[in-house]
Formats: structure tokens, sequence, C-alpha cells
DNA sequence: TTGAAAGCGCTAACAG
DNA sequence: CTGTTAGCGCTTTCAA
């Protein structure tokens, strides 16, 4: 007859007071027991622990997050603007979350997921750590959560200046790998293509350049900041008009990279006997792409669960320093 | 010197009872002033309110969660196992997760992400309602998680016995638009491709077979577990090799779409004006493919926004039932 | 309109 | 090995 239906759901199941009174013991004992605790003696525990199987028992969180002054949880910040721009719109970040959850709730942890805008919340606040995720991260967003004065760490590349702990791939090596193929090849005039005010972005092209100086080559930046099929179309022709010379591509991303192919086949240039192409992410329809796309490949999956691994290390107190991931280069048939 | 680094992130801030000392009231009477209750005179609400801003004052959410014993948190259950089945790899459960945790924040809940493994954790037994995601989470996952007894919400179709509320987009009528589509043009031997054992898939087939049924049309039905491009390739190339005949294609996801338009143009026949194909999901890349992919689109955003308001009804205790979301086909070149 | 008392369920500290 | 005491920070009675 309530309208609130609520208390249905809620609570409802034993506590460790009824436990206790059922075993003959103090709610102390039971806490102990339950906790594995090596100060309860086995058969008592194995006892408590019957018990609280047979009639359901269930911690309640919150009663002991209030105990412990711990959240237990870790509040994930995600950018989430389906923009056309790349952010979140690739399905790498569902890897990287799933590489996070695992890990955190592994380690006990629960992952609490939000958008930036939902960030201000009140349990975000509650969290024991932060992880921030989504290009973009670096500039005025990660000052707003630095006054949080939570354990905090972020994915991306490090930017010079700041003193997060970042978690990444390597993008440098990323772009250097690229230009040590190109040379193999016997390239001499390679293109990127891309968006270098991106952090990341940026980490590949100076990568690329550099490796490339080796060999006194010098690459052309044709910046794009859309990572689509269109805008790898739309830099390659702006490329012909201006009558620019080029036989390899190097383009920050899958889609340009196709676009770029598909350019450069429209203009009667073969790939790769012509032009070399390599893009970035390797997703899964590069493989099938015509012809197989070359392209770089970092591991999210793993980077989630580093991420993870650092802000439980601050959560303890323990120290954590930024750290990048290997990539590896996939060579098909670009 | 004491390894435990903890202290000081936790706790550290006032109190209520801080505040109220501070503002010379009582704890309660903060407590309503910052709830905006109508019980406290204006004035001093206003007051209590400055001196929890300027001192930084953080409600602690599990004091508040113990007392009221309610979690304030909707766990959501995706399936992250990376296969190259379809399950979660796209791009667009991010998007079911933005819907839903926008809807949810704004109710002053929290999004609680977990894996199916990592859902046994007590955390997730505390939530106050459960979104559960991915498909396959009809058959057995779901069980598992009724146990739970909690107000639940599942994405996907109704598959026929079960008694949950299921949110999904329409996907008998995507198959019926579909169908309606390939009559207009004319069509009458079409071919289906995709694995029915997938409730939504399934659905979609039966839209697809009953419309066509309204002209006699019986489709022919491709069986492909796997979601890929060469799955594709390889259901057309297999009806070539046994020498059926078609001149349309309904492909269950755009990849697939993807392969079957390249093997047909491989064999020499001309898209569309041999055969004519149609995807699902519109994924962006499908507007940039050669041709340029016609395929169904569902509203992924609009769907994580209503699960989210479902279970929040369910919590409410009001009744919720099972619902489905429009469809609509993006006729482009194919 | 405000306050006092009580307790949500749990665990750290200290005693036995 | 087990128990007693105390209290985490908040809000719902009930009383003023």
């Amino acid at each position: 007859m309530s309208k609130k239906g609520t208390r249905r759901h809620a609570s409802g199941g034993p506590t460790m007071a009824d436990l206790a009174q059922l075993a003959g013991v103090s709610k102390i004992t039971v806490s102990r027991a339950l906790g594995d605790s090596p100060l309860v003696n086995p058969e008592t525990r194995e006892r408590i622990q019957a018990l609280a199987r047979e009639h359901g028992y269930k911690l309640n969180i919150s009663a002991r997050n209030l105990r412990l002054r711990r959240s237990h949880t870790v509040a994930v910040i995600v950018e989430m603007k389906p923009s056309t721009d790349r952010t979140m719109f690739d399905p790498y970040p569902l890897v990287l979350l799933g590489g996070i959850s695992q890990e955190l709730t592994a380690a006990g942890y629960s992952v609490l997921l939000t958008t930036r805008q939902g960030a201000s919340a009140a349990a975000v606040q509650a969290a024991d750590g932060l992880i921030l995720l989504g290009q973009g991260a670096h500039q005025d967003a990660v000052r707003r959560f630095d006054k949080l004065n939570l354990p905090m760490v972020v994915w991306g590349a490090q930017s010079g200046s700041d003193t997060h702990v970042v978690v990444g791939s390597d993008n440098r090596l990323g772009g250097a790998v690229v230009a040590r193929h190109f040379i193999a090849l016997g390239r001499h005039r390679p293109v990127f293509i891309g968006n270098p005010s991106h952090p990341e972005i940026f980490e590949r092209l100076n990568g690329f350049i550099d490796a490339l100086a080796v060999r006194g080559i010098k690459p052309l930046l044709m910046r794009r900041d859309e990572f689509t099929v269109d805008s790898g179309m739309d830099a390659v022709h702006s490329l012909h008009q201006r009558k620019v010379g080029f036989d390899a591509i190097f383009a920050c991303n899958d889609l340009l990279a196709m676009g770029a192919i598909r350019a450069t086949l429209d203009l009667g240039r073969s790939v790769p006997a012509d032009v070399s192409v390599v893009g970035y992410d390797d997703m899964p329809l590069g493989a099938s792409f015509l012809p197989p796309l070359s392209s770089v490949r970092q591991d999210w999956q793993e980077g989630g669960m580093l991420l993870a691994r650092k802000v439980l290390a601050l959560i303890e107190g323990e120290p954590a320093s930024s750290e990048s991931l290997p990539v590896s280069l996939i060579v098909r048939s670009t």
C-alpha cells in the first residue's frame, strides 16, 4: 500500500549481528571469520561462513566504507561526446575499460563510470581514485579534477610540463617504427596526415620526423582535423592538386589511411608499388580492407590494466610513475 | 612514516557536525539546509550553504547510503569478451553506456560498470538496480542475476518466454523495413546473411520473412556465425558455387554487408544494379564505403536513456514494461 | 522552524 | 582465540 516500493529490494537480508546470534558468537568474530582473519579459529570460521552462505548473507558495503573511510571505488571519467573527431568513437575505449575493470575488480575495487559532465556528482568525489580517459584530457579537464585532490592517472601522452601520472602507448615509438619501415622500403618523400594538436598525435609525428632525420629525410605534414575516410581522401587530393610528389603516407588513424589509399588509387597510382601507406590503431576492418592495411597496433587491454595498477598504487600511498607501452607495426599489403 | 598513505586522501574535510558548530545550529539543521528542505528558514539555509561551499564540505555518501539503506547506484553488466563475434566490439555499446550514464547521473545515481565475471563482487549486490548489456544476456546470465532479486532491465530482444523488462530496438521492424525496400525495388530473390541464434538477429530475420511473405516471396537464409567482412564474402561465394540466384542481400551487420558487396563485385555483378544490399547498424564507415552502404540505423543513445529510465522506475517501485525503439532505413547507393 | 536522541551495519582498538 | 566498547557521518522519528 505504501507507495515506496523500495523497501522490497533494499536490505531484508541478515546482518552480521544476526549471524552472530545464530552462531552464538559476537559480531566481531563474524566479521573476522568472513574476512578470513587468521585471528579466528578455523572451525569457527568454517561454521560461520557456512551459516553466511546458507542464510544468503550480504556484506553491507556502505557500512564498511563508512567505517573504513574508503569507498573502494575508482571513478573513470570518459569523454563521450560523439564527435566526428576521434575521441571515444572507436571500439578501443571499451577494451581499455575492460582492462581497467578487470584489474580493479580483481583488487576488490569497483569502477564508477562517468562522463565529464556527470563528474561533479558527489559519488565521484567519494571515489578513492580517478582515471581520466579521452584525448583532450590534458588541457582543461586535468586541472579541474586535480582540485579533487585524489590519486589520479590519465591516459594519453605526457605533455611536457605536467606532473601527473600518465599512461599511454609509446606514440613516439609508433612514429619511429613507421619511419624505419619507410626507410627500409627506400621511400624518401613521406607524408604525415593527422592533427598534431592532439598530444598523442604530436608524439607520433615527432617520432616519425626524428627517425626520418637520420637519413636526412623531412616529411611533409598534411594537417587534417577530422579522423575520417573523407578527410584522408581530401588530403591526398589536395597533395595532387598542389603537384606535390610523395611515395609514402603515414596516417595517424586507420580511417585516414583508408581514405588516403582510396584517393591514391583514384589518381591512378598503385599501393604499395608507388606509394606505401601505414595507418594507426589496427582496427579489425583494416585486415579486410582492399588492399589489406598495414597499421600500428597498441595494446589497449594492457593499457587499461596498467592504468588500474597505477591508481591502486597511488591509493595505497605507493609511488607511481608515468609509463608508456610498446606498439607494434603490423605489415600487411600497403 | 606509516606505510598507510591513505589517510592523506580519505576524509579530512569538514562533516555536517563541523558545519553545525560553525553555524551555531544542530547537525540536522545542516542536513536539511543542504538538502534544500522547506523545513528550514531560508536565511539559515543560505548561510549554511555558503559555509559549506566556503569550507569545501563534501557529503559522505557512504554514511548517507548506510542510513538510507540505498546505494544510489545501478550496476551495468557488460559482456566484454573480445571475440570476433559481434558482442560489444563495436563502438555502439559505448554510446549505449553514454545514454545510460547521462540519464542515471541526472537522477543522482551512479553507474557501476562491471564485466560478467566481476559481477559477483559485493558492490554489485549492493546496487539498487541492474542493467544487462550484451547479446547472450538472455540465456544463462539473466537467470544468474535474477537471483540477486534486484530491479533489472536487459538490452536486447524479448525472447518469448521471459518475463523481464527488455529494452531494445525494434529488430522485427528493421527486418520488415528492408523487406519493403526490396519489394519496392522489384527484387524477388532475397538472401539473409547472419546468425539467427542471437535473439535480436532472429527477430530481424522474422520481420524480414513476414514482410516478404506478403508478396509470396521467401528469402534464403545464409547462416554465418561471424560478423566479419570475410564471413560476408564467404557467404556470397558459397551462393555462387551452389549456383543459387539472388538479387538482394540483407546482412544483419555492416561488416557482413561490406563483405557481401565486395564478393558480389568480384563475381562481376553490379551493386545495386544487379544486387541490392542493405546492412545493419549504420556504422560511420558505411557512408564512405564504396559504394556507400545502405543500412538500418538504431538509436543507441536513446536506447541507453530508456534503459536507465526503466530501472529507475522499477527502483522507485513503479511498473515498467518492455519497449522497443524505432529504427530507420538509411538508403545510400547499395 | 529547530533540536535531541537513536541507530543504520560495520570494524579498530583494546582487553580478556 | 574471543568479546566489549566505541564510533564512522548521516537522517528519521519524536518532541519542543
